[in-house]
DNA sequence: GCCAACGTTGGC
DNA sequence: GCCAACGTTGGC
């Protein structure tokens, strides 16, 4: 079981709307090291949900992976903003997960408060610069964020 | 394979 | 809305 952060800016889909949803597909993603995070992700995995460019910008709330290497339909969608049309069905560039709603924190844990609790090299979303939308945490920094969420 | 130009992300 | 950071594209 691993820990996730995955960032999504709630003016497009945010925490309500996955508590709304219960399940959604995390479509969209179109940079190779963020998918390569997502196939790695398993059933069971727990991942924040972290809502970017809003104010404040910060983790929201908690989700599982409910599907792994799900096929991101969008790819092959003319109308849609993240069609690719170098990608095929035969040959899918873009895999991705479901996610299932968990909780919504009573308290948003903001930006400032993650940097105030992390250094950049535990928690890369506090890094200045960084752009990545899904990273890798570890369980003792996810545990620390559980406890923030409770404070 | 280099790298300049360009596009996107996302905090501020 | 600005712009720093940085990933991607494409000419050479």
């Amino acid at each position: 079981m691993q820990y996730w952060l995955m960032k999504s800016e709630p003016d497009v889909y945010s925490i309500d709307d996955l508590e709304r949803d219960r399940n959604e597909i995390w479509d969209g993603v179109r940079n190779y090291q963020a998918r390569n995070f997502l196939k790695s992700m398993t059933v069971g995995d727990i991942a924040f949900f972290y809502h970017s460019n809003t104010k404040p910008p910060g983790i929201a709330g908690l989700m599982k992976i409910s599907e792994e290497m799900v096929v991101d339909p969008t790819q092959f969608d003319q109308s849609n903003k993240y069609y690719d049309p170098k990608s095929t069905p035969d040959a899918p560039r873009w895999h991705t997960v479901t996610v299932t709603y968990i909780k919504t924190f009573a308290h948003h844990i903001s930006l400032d408060e993650l940097k105030k609790n992390f250094s950049p090299d535990d928690l890369q979303v506090v890094k200045r610069g960084n752009r990545l939308s899904v990273m890798p945490i570890t369980e003792d920094v996810a545990k620390q964020i559980l406890i923030l969420a409770k404070s």
